[in-house]
DNA sequence: TAGTATACATACAGTTATGAATGTATGTAT
DNA sequence: ATACATACATTCATAACTGTATGTATACTA
């Protein structure tokens, strides 16, 4: 009914997409209208429409309000050279999975992301942008890893690529799979031990000592 | 237009699954209505509503179809002492990836699985049951390492749940990954390196040997 | 201070899917 | 041969969501 000022309109804005994160998470994209949001943020359609094209526009917003920052943080790694490169690389890994179990929100987003969304269409493109996003990250620590090897000059029991897939495969595997029953395990202990066999596997650590 | 006899109409039932399987991977769940199904089995709704409940019941007859007897399969494992576990846990592993990227029709239907359906609601029931079954799974691997454990008389190095949960994290990560891209690696090759490398670190087989 | 663009709310028209109701022709049991 | 159940096809009413168009009161600007 009102004209609000600049900052109270991106004010609803971000209200907008935090009750689009939070109905997404409850029923899934495509079962939750724009009335749902909405409503869920107090407004009506109108400021929807307002702010965002379509239901695809806001669900976009959602997602870059949230994996944008993760990204930047993900591209810093393996800028300069790293006193321990090993440790650097459990380090990196360990800190997305730090963040999904603790922060609410983006363990919502990421809840969307993997369980709630259909991959079709126009959510095709933000498929596609994940995917940029995993294929760089699986890169990078190719990289990390021929890296570490030169310097040992021994070279990796396995490819390069092979071995960082199965890297990121087992995180985002363990993320899945807490996201769909988070008291089944605990995703942050789990992560570390998993992660110190695979590379002892690799032969870069020790093998851990499990006399507990 | 005709009553059919009682094969035919199985027929139909089974083509319409066939549909389905081909539509749901194309347009998702959600925005594939009874009508494209019926259309591209070459019938009309009328088939639908009288073999199955609602689009639910279409999905969860499809899923039954291809998840039950996968399920029986892996159930076997463990049932015998098997002269070699760790072989037979590899076998195990690696048979399930090998049936995914061969069987289009298993392909499809874990494609959509996996990245054409939102768990709400009445799928919400599906997810159940796969996450019961990926529990069951990561408990018979588990069981499986502690007894290899016991006959080596020699401790995992790290606990057997945490060791099972990031196996079976691995194996459903490439799967996942793979079928967001088919083209970015061989998912069996890479699959057999990594889960060696992962067996290595646990330290039940030697180091793969990478001089290639 | 008048005028305009802004930030929404409200109203409307169009589309589409759903489930139920009904029609119908044939297989099947008696 | 008759009667009924089966295996669908067709029709219909309804609900829901979308996008757009319009209304409106206020913030900003000249």
């Amino acid at each position: 009914m009102v004209r609000r000022t600049k900052d109270e309109a991106l004010a609803t804005r971000s209200q907008l997409l935090d009750a689009a994160e939070r109905v997404f998470a409850q029923k899934g994209v495509s079962r939750t209208s724009l009335s749902d949001i909405a409503a869920a943020a107090g407004t009506t359609r109108g400021a929807i429409y307002w702010h965002f094209k379509n239901k695809a526009d806001v669900f976009n917003a959602m997602m870059d309000r949230v994996i944008l920052p993760m990204e930047a943080a993900f591209e810093q790694m393996g800028q300069w050279e790293a006193a321990d490169p090993v440790a650097e690389l459990q380090q990196a890994t360990l800190t997305a999975l730090r963040q999904i179990a603790q922060d609410e929100r983006i363990r919502h987003v990421f809840e969307v992301a993997t369980h709630k969304v259909e991959y079709v269409d126009e959510q095709l493109a933000i498929k596609e942008r994940h995917l940029r996003a995993y294929t760089n990250c699986v890169r990078a620590t190719q990289r990390s890893l021929e890296d570490i090897a030169r310097r040992r000059d021994r070279p990796l029991p396995v490819p390069s690529d092979v071995a960082s897939n199965g890297l990121h495969a087992m995180m985002s595997g363990l993320i899945q799979s807490w996201l769909m029953d988070p008291k089944a395990f605990d995703l942050v202990a789990t992560a570390e031990g998993t992660v110190q066999t695979y590379l002892a596997g690799l032969g870069l650590i020790q093998q851990p000592d499990n006399t507990a």
